[in-house]
DNA sequence: AAGATCATTTATTGATCACAATATGAGATC
DNA sequence: GATCTCATATTGTGATCAATAAATGATCTT
């Protein structure tokens, strides 16, 4: 992920002066995206801009920027004291966030199945059995990941610059919950719904995609409920673990 | 606002000689949004980073971030060149963006009916009678304000903090075609759905008000798209006007 | 010994600097 | 006269600096 700088000892003397410049931000914006829907980071984490700048090996300036446009998503909130943090989801806003992903990619999915096409179907059938195989290794990074491309590979197919954009939005939002809850061994997950979806896609029935991504959006919604406490997913261990970019 | 740097224009609102610092950013992220929403910056319109910030009066770098955030939030793209402009809306994505608001503020609608209260009916009630006015002296920013204010005040009545920064990330993308199209004459222009949305209200009717609702953001996408032209608003005048900054 | 206060430390924030890429304009050539 | 080219200026990006404010730890007081 470091660019090209100085081992970061010493700074003075610029070696190798390979510019690589303009796309900086581009890089931590994708990784962070990344990060926040795969689960690096923990709901309630505080983000530190240096210690962050310094984990991607550049300057403070890059990480400001991706990190205000994080805060402007939703995804990251700011504190009192001007830091931002993962937010910590309450059972109430879970129910929000899902009732919302019900119609936006309910809709999403019903646009797609009317321009479906083979390669796409066959492209989505490939993407669930690599879930499959990640739910048989109990492999939680592949699982939210496969889950993820399924998702949105599907919604792609509606072309709607409009939806998509508010659709990750509430995706990097209820990331960091969605991966502890995996953590939890009574956490149900399979992909039935799934299998519906592509059923009903092969046959051109939009109506019974958009009721099976509906099926399984509220599906995960009451997963997600059944092993949140009052204020939030009760954790299994301790709440400061650190596993920050180990991924 | 201003720290103490040269004094050009006075800004006024400097009352305080305090520094008020880690708050410029939010006094330019504010009147950014509201000038977007009400029809200071024009679509096709480039932002430069450094004409903002000496307009502000302050530096380029909280001019950054804020653009940063509004390009999050869809409200403004980049060129090439890495400048922000506000985007220009196709009348299928103008199409787009109106099927979501349908979706999206009739459910806030439907959330709010059911937890209206009489102060609140009677302030939308107040709203709305400034709005009445603003359209019979034909106020253009005016009009787009009391409209603004008029949902805005219905869905914060719903108390979702999930659907709120999407509505509002929609409004601030058709904010400027908004404005654009009420210059032109043959533009229909009437409350009427607001005086059935209240009724609703009145009577705790949600599903009523939800109607009501979408059918006020339906008949205003079919305005704006029977003046649109195939790729955007045609303008009754030059493209270049610089408006900026003028309310 | 416990709590409060103060100092140190660290954090973000706004300003400025330096560099590269792009857009702009003038001038020369065909 | 139009077009291509080159020089200039402007813009965004990343890095660094200065100053403020919050957090933390140590010390003093009760």
């Amino acid at each position: 992920m470091r660019i090209d700088k100085t081992e970061d000892a010493g700074n003075g003397s610029s070696d190798a002066p390979k510019k690589e410049r303009g796309h900086v931000h581009g890089h931590v914006l994708r990784y962070m995206r990344r990060g926040l829907m795969v689960g690096a980071f923990l709901p309630g984490q505080v983000m530190s801009l240096r210690k962050l700048a310094a984990g991607f090996g550049t300057s403070p300036m890059p990480v400001r920027e991706v990190l205000s446009r994080l805060v402007a998503a939703n995804a990251l909130e700011e504190t009192k004291g001007g830091s931002v943090r993962v937010p910590r989801l309450s059972p109430e806003k879970l129910s929000d966030l899902f009732a919302v992903r019900e119609m936006l990619e309910g809709m999403a999915a019903e646009l797609a199945a009317k321009k479906a096409t083979p390669a796409l179907i066959s492209e989505l059938a490939a993407i669930n059995k690599q879930l499959l195989v990640a739910i048989e290794k109990r492999d939680i990074l592949n699982c939210l990941s496969s889950n993820q491309k399924f998702h949105f590979t599907l919604y792609e197919a509606a072309a709607s610059d409009v939806l998509m954009p508010l659709i990750e939005s509430l995706w990097l939002q209820f990331g960091p919950t969605m991966y502890m809850s995996l953590l939890i061994p009574s956490m149900p997950w399979n992909a039935s719904d799934h299998e519906d979806i592509l059923a009903a896609l092969k046959e051109g029935n939009a109506s019974a995609a958009k009721k099976g991504i509906v099926h399984d959006i509220r599906t995960t919604c009451k997963a997600l409920l059944s092993v949140a406490g009052s204020q939030g997913i009760e954790l299994p261990f301790a709440q400061g673990a650190d596993i920050q970019f180990d991924y």
